[in-house]
DNA sequence: ATCTACATTATAATAATTCTAAACTGTTGA
DNA sequence: TCAACAGTTTAGAATTATTATAATGTAGAT
């Protein structure tokens, strides 16, 4: 999504109702240079302190949702107890930094595309995700 | 692991005690010919039912992150709100079927050996995971 | 302006996991 | 052999992430 464009719009567009709090949250996740990766405390937060929007945490759920529903967010699983969301909703590959616990995107030219010569019989390939988790170098792995 | 080993040996050498719980998990995990994916729920609910064993939930948490940290089981990120773990600690690639939410272990040769041409610097890479996830071929999709 | 379906909200509920503090048990060494 | 201690187990409470509920609010059509 381009910067500064009209998130009421973009929001009608995919059949959501462009309320004031969907498009401040538009606003946040999409008014940026790279995608974002988010946890929904994180989002949360830059709501609140940023943004000074106080919106109820079960809006940002609901919505987020909403949104990733329709396609506006992916939904990447690394940690067990935490959801992360990615505002690149193109098939991509992760790194996961396990000293920050930061999540960032590979450059599609960076990772082969990964063939799977035998797939489950009966079933289709949804997708196929690589993440590789990275460290520091100079310091002891867990 | 092999079948019917000497549990208790085995959980000396790692620097675990073996006490009766970690036993008798040791039997449920290990003692099997395929390689075991299983949720903590899954694990307390197999050794209730079928062991009858009442171990408790604590420590069934403690021992299965023991396991881990010494090397015995190994965590897969698939479900942003549940824990899976795998008997096979080598490094290998999973298929995940989204209908009966089960993992299933890739075969070596179906997938080719990734490789990452750009890392981040000053990170080691610790692990390359690919997660193919599947589901029914003739059914709607989420 | 009014209506209605969809959204938002605060709060309660649920689910997975971790913490706590007391009781228990392998292991070590006298 | 057995006391002593560190590591374990346990039930239950606490915590954290997430979802459900039910009342109130609001966008969009009429």
């Amino acid at each position: 999504m381009p910067k500064n464009c009209n998130f009421i719009e973009k929001l009608r567009e995919v059949g959501l109702r462009p309320t004031k709090q969907r498009v401040k949250m538009c606003e946040v996740l999409y008014n940026r240079e790279k995608t974002f990766h988010f946890t929904i405390n994180d989002l949360v937060k830059l709501l609140s302190e940023k943004m000074n929007q106080k919106i109820s945490l079960a809006t940002v759920y609901n919505t987020v949702h909403a949104f990733e529903k329709k396609g506006y967010l992916k939904e990447i699983s690394i940690d067990s107890h935490k959801s992360y969301f990615d505002t690149n909703t193109s098939a991509h590959h992760h790194f996961f930094d396990e000293d920050t616990h930061e999540l960032i995107d590979c450059d599609e030219s960076d990772i082969d595309k990964i063939s799977i010569r035998k797939n489950i019989t009966g079933k289709k390939i949804n997708s196929v995700e690589v993440l590789v988790r990275v460290a520091s170098d100079n310091q002891t792995q867990k």
